[in-house]
RNA sequence: GGCCCCAUCGUCUAGCCCGGUUUAGGACAUAUCCCUCUCACGGAUAGAACAGGGGUUCGAAUCCCCUUGGGGUCACCA
């Protein structure tokens, strides 16, 4: 018993407080949460806030709703009631929050300082910033060193200054080797780490040393974490070894790129709506979007991002569609949280062998260390969008229905009350085969939710073409238009409103009056009740519009057409 | 710039560690055709990669070196 206990790993996740989890931050808890879970382990999540000035608020761990959707549970952590009343987190080892652990690192601070590992530091910035130039004037790195013992004088002198030191850690100057399981190991040359703060003058640790103090309280055996933190791991495993600490195993993930090679990021929404504004040349914020204040704000510093709502309403009034960053945004536009984690698992993991679909459960099982890319990959939104639309039309129709409905709550709660019950679960089993996100059915239906006195028409190409404007019919052939107005006839007396009475109508006029051809009867109807040549099948459709409103539409469309002629 | 790491189709990747079984496999995307009331789905077919150069070897995508390209890091941020 104790000896499995001994080998069972603990691995961790270990954000700053954030309200939203980026897609790179949920593969790296997605990974970790698999490897301990499948080997009989347990997986942590511990906030990192040890920044006051990015300070916490209630929206700090939002991100833990983001994780409990994509089936990632915590033993231990921050406490979340998840949506089926569950309760998630906790444990012994708490507090799970860094900024609540300060009298901790404390201890082991002192313990070095008493130690002659660490030392008190009374630089101003002013004085580092003179020492970093002057490195790089000599075009070197800066690596801060033991600027000589502070006589008691001096440091009674700083003190009535009102200097606050920091503690720094006296780094051996010797090659240091990085030990990590995905990127193998690395040597840095001696007097490559300098002497690094691990106490900021606020008393608050910095994150190198609270990170190596909490995986060793909380006994973290495998720490999985970005490769930016790959040169860090020197600064780690030397403070490991000053505080007496085991070394964890270690592996860093490659970062996730856009398409363009560009890091993923939460700017890149902004980037896109600056680009647009740019190219419309805008100069103010459309009405109903941002207050004066906030675009000025945001229009003259890249720095400056709009928050969610404002971002939205800007996508909207400018027509550009706002990239997915964050869990939640996928969530938004209708993407399946197994399918989110299938993805990302593949976005530098493979279990080999071809697997491509694969589940939470599967991953669990199947992933280690040994198959994690060494090389960034660009995170392919088209093929995520293939992949969801495999789960949604492999899904029974049931589950489709079921699933688009909390998405309609949650999301398109306007359709729900448009639509009633039963239409609704008509639009689901018109909508399942066509549609690649759980949105879609909602998304590209917005002609139902639009009123019949002023559903606009699309004035194009192909609309032209079904209808026949502008083109001469071939000799004595009908029109789409004429067929339009013959159907307005045949629709306005059918008392049973129904796929199949309309259908057999249909037919039945297409035999006589357009060669059996039913596409080009189809079309202009379509046209006359969704306002586009793109629906869902057109006697489903006549349907979840109503009778009523179908003919009031189709009216409207032929006096809509008959201006264009 | 110093230091560290990486390199297979457009993209995600299999193969590489333990050289020959590879005319380098799969998926997404692309092209063409078929199906079709629109859009989508689906079916069929096709094109598409070992960054470059040196070695080692009977033989290299697989091992070594160099070049080039990419990434990370060099904070009192994490």
């Amino acid at each position: 018993m104790s000896t499995t206990t001994e080998v069972r790993p603990v691995t961790r996740f270990a954000p700053s407080p954030s309200g939203h989890l980026h897609v790179g931050g949920a593969r790296t808890a997605l990974f970790s949460w698999a490897f301990a879970k499948g080997r009989g382990g347990s997986f942590i999540i511990r906030i990192e806030d040890t920044d006051q000035k990015r300070s916490s608020d209630a929206a700090s761990v939002g991100f833990l709703k983001d994780l409990e959707w994509l089936g990632i549970r915590w033993e231990e952590g921050p406490e979340y009631v998840a949506p089926d009343g569950s309760t998630v987190g906790g444990g012994p080892n708490g507090s799970y929050f860094q900024s609540e652990r300060l009298e901790v690192y404390n201890r082991y601070c002192q313990k070095l300082i008493a130690e002659g590992k660490a030392y008190e530091a009374w630089d101003s910035a002013e004085e580092l910033d003179a020492l970093r130039k002057d490195a790089m004037s000599r075009k070197e790195a800066f690596r801060y060193r033991f600027r000589g013992e502070v006589s008691d004088a001096q440091r009674a002198q700083f003190i009535a200054e009102g200097r606050q030191p920091v503690v720094r850690f006296r780094t051996p100057q010797v090659a240091i080797t990085i030990n990590d399981e995905v990127l193998g190991d690395a040597t840095l040359p001696a007097g490559e780490v300098d002497d690094f703060v691990i106490r900021k003058k606020d008393g608050f640790p910095t994150y190198h040393f609270a990170v190596v103090v909490d995986d060793e309280l909380m006994g973290v055996t495998h720490v999985l974490r970005a490769q930016e933190h790959f040169t860090n791991t020197a600064k780690h495993m030397v403070l490991q070894d000053a505080l007496g600490f085991r070394r964890p195993t270690y592996g860093h993930l490659s970062i996730i790129k856009n398409p363009d090679d560009s890091k993923m990021s939460k700017r890149d929404k902004d980037k896109v709506l600056r680009k647009a504004v740019k190219e419309r040349g805008w100069t103010a914020p459309p009405a109903g979007t941002v207050s004066a204040e906030e675009w000025t704000k945001w229009i003259t510093d890249d720095n400056v991002q709009l928050d969610l709502e404002g971002a939205i309403r800007m996508a909207e009034a400018l027509k550009v569609t706002l990239p997915e960053i964050n869990v939640d945004d996928f969530r938004r536009s209708g993407y399946l949280p197994e399918v989110l984690c299938n993805f990302l698992a593949l976005n530098g993991w493979s279990p080999g062998h071809d697997i491509e679909k694969f589940d939470n459960e599967f991953l669990k099982q199947r992933f280690g260390l040994d198959r994690v890319m060494k090389t960034p990959a660009k995170f392919d939104r088209v093929k995520l969008l293939a992949f969801n639309t495999d789960a949604i039309t492999g899904m029974a129709p049931v589950d489709f229905a079921r699933r688009c409905l909390e998405h309609a709550k949650q999301f398109r709660p306007d359709y729900l009350a448009k639509l009633g019950e039963a239409k609704f679960a008509l639009l689901m089993t018109a909508c399942q085969e066509r549609s690649k996100t759980l949105d879609d059915p909602f998304k590209s239906n917005a002609f139902l939710l639009a009123a019949d006195a002023s559903m606009p028409f699309v004035d194009d190409k192909n609309v032209r073409k079904a209808l026949g404007i502008g083109a001469a019919p071939a000799d004595g052939a009908k029109t789409g238009l004429d067929h339009l107005r013959a159907m307005r006839g045949i629709l306005g007396g059918i008392g049973d409103w129904t796929q199949h009475a309309i259908e057999a109508a249909a037919n039945a006029y297409a035999a006589e009056h357009a060669a059996g051809k039913i596409g080009s009867v189809a079309q202009p109807l379509r046209i006359g009740v969704s306002g586009s040549t793109v629906s869902p099948p057109i006697w489903d459709t006549l349907v979840l519009v109503g009778k009523a409103s179908a003919l009031m539409r189709i009216d409207r469309c032929i006096a809509w057409a008959e201006s264009l002629a």
